[in-house]
DNA sequence: TTTTAATATTGCAATATTACGATAAATGAT
DNA sequence: ATCATTTATCGTAATATTGCAATATTAAAA
């Protein structure tokens, strides 16, 4: 027991629950602003603005793009990583439903 | 070693990454959809809806709570929970800030 | 007041995450 | 080939999460 109920959700649920629990990290979010705001998108750069070791960035890195967050290629020695649009596209759509929805519905009921 | 630094991190992205890490679980997704689907919500039918035991239930609509994602009143001898319209709002700009962010630079580098 | 029904808390075992030092792998330069 | 640089992986300790049975709390009802 502890183990996460994965298989009782929708594959919707599980899906937009790994990328919500992959941005819901501090480190990661600050990864995510990073890529957003630079151009270059090199880890090295990244190491250098986080407060971590690079064993500890390169961790991040790798759930971030195992949730389909952000994408990588290898550009000669380092490798450029920036986010994935798809995700976010997904994302924002996910919650602007939900805002709509909510305020079609006044539900004054707390 | 093992605790998240959150004290390196800036005030917003530490409450961005509560939020989002109290919304990435299955369980919390299902919640949370099913508050948004109904006008009443008792926890008794959140627990029913679920394939969790009743006190899973009810630390889930804790963490929920906590992380300032749903609101709950007390009505007799049950209590009402229902989506902190706030939060979605939260989450909402956050996503289309960055989506938006995102169009605009071409970012081809990956 | 006792009973009944609904939600919360406690305690615990299983599992997952977080962070980092040490080390490996890969590429470019000399 | 050797070296320097960059990123990834391994191993491990500390911490956090997950889930539930048992129990406590709370408030309406009888």
């Amino acid at each position: 027991m502890g183990a996460t109920k994965t298989e009782h959700f929708t594959d919707k649920q599980n899906a937009m629950a790994t990328m919500l629990k992959a941005f819901g990290h501090p480190a990661r979010v600050a990864i995510m602003e990073y890529l957003m705001n630079v151009d270059a998108c090199i880890c090295g750069d990244i190491v250098n603005e986080l407060p971590l070791a690079q064993p500890t960035v390169s961790q991040h890195l790798k759930e971030l793009k195992h949730a389909g967050l952000i994408k990588g290629s290898i550009e000669g020695n380092a490798i450029c990583y920036c986010i994935d649009e798809r995700a976010i596209d997904l994302l924002q759509s996910y919650f602007t439903n939900l805002a709509n929805n909510l305020n079609h519905k006044n539900n004054s009921c707390c």
